[in-house]
DNA sequence: CTATTTGTTTATCC
DNA sequence: AGGATAAACAAATA
């Protein structure tokens, strides 16, 4: 579930919580892998008291701002950093006798019978806490968006030259120039721009048209995702995302319907349409 | 029982 | 040295 766009959902779930303390963490496992480098103990001491005052989301990376202590010189914020892994979700609980399930790791109580929750099945997610008057390096040091200024069609040319042995599907998921960018975003942005993912990132860095669709597609199907999911979560079925876990699927572009392939690119089951992304070109 | 999953980190190989 | 690749991680589902 979680890319960019359902990740940019997740975070604002917890909005019902802005402005209002933390009353008692609750953490039922500590040992397991969400937790990993992460001091729950502290977690579970310093949180409670304070106020959840902002939160923001870059890729797939969340931080959630925690106010100083009222009184004078106070600058210490806490700073919450989640990650959803491959199925993990954020959600809010308003019942008051709300016991937390099997997944769900971390619970922040706040007053009114709220709970925030965060819960992930797989464990692939994560946690990360930080104290201090500054954010954290690991949220700083992110990335910047696919959408933002900073990210420029010769910022991708150079990141696909470094990568030019590497096939397109697998340099579109590298955190490191894509953040948010996932699976499923991959595939329909390649399919968008009519690239074989196989393809070696280098020929796109030599070619200026590829480059232009290329970089164009990811901002698209970035901005439209995120549009998509804050409206009704409906995709239109003009989106490969939709077809590519159909067995025997077919490619939604009009006067298209070749069949669907399937094959693991890059580490990861890729879909593709052999018709609209046809030869993989070098 | 086996294979699969919208992710990242680590080890190993080139 | 830097980059590419596969395994590992955990748990549910088909």
């Amino acid at each position: 579930m979680p890319e960019l766009a359902e990740v940019e959902h997740a975070r604002r779930q917890w909005n019902v919580g802005l402005g209002a303390a933390v009353r008692e963490v609750l953490i039922a496992r500590p040992e397991i892998r969400v937790f990993r480098g992460t001091d729950v103990a502290a977690l579970r001491r310093r949180l409670p008291g304070r106020v959840l005052s902002r939160s923001e989301a870059n890729g797939k990376q969340m931080l959630f701002h925690f106010e100083p202590l009222p009184g004078k010189g106070e600058k210490t914020r806490l700073w919450l950093g989640v990650h959803l892994g491959m199925r993990g979700d954020l959600r809010v609980e308003t019942t008051a006798d709300f016991q937390p399930g099997k997944h769900d790791h971390l619970v922040l109580r706040q007053d009114g019978g709220r709970a925030l929750v965060f819960e992930d099945q797989r464990h692939f997610g994560r946690i990360l806490f930080h104290e201090g008057a500054e954010p954290p390096a690991w949220w700083t040091r992110l990335a910047p968006s696919v959408l933002s200024a900073e990210f420029t069609r010769d910022g991708l040319a150079d990141f696909l030259q470094r990568r030019r042995r590497s096939p397109l599907k697998a340099a579109l998921l590298m955190q490191e120039k894509f953040p948010g960018v996932g699976n499923w975003m991959a595939d329909e942005i390649l399919w968008r721009a009519r690239l074989h993912p196989a393809t070696p990132a280098g020929a796109v860095a030599a070619d200026k048209r590829r480059l232009t669709e290329l970089f164009q597609q990811i901002r698209w199907v970035a901005q439209t995702a995120s549009e998509v999911i804050s409206d009704n979560w409906t995709y239109p079925p003009t989106w490969l995302f939709l077809h590519r876990w159909e067995p025997g699927g077919f490619c939604p572009r009009r006067g298209c319907g070749a069949a669907l392939e399937r094959a693991t690119i890059g580490g990861r089951t890729t879909c593709w349409c052999p018709r609209c992304q046809g030869k993989v070109e070098s």
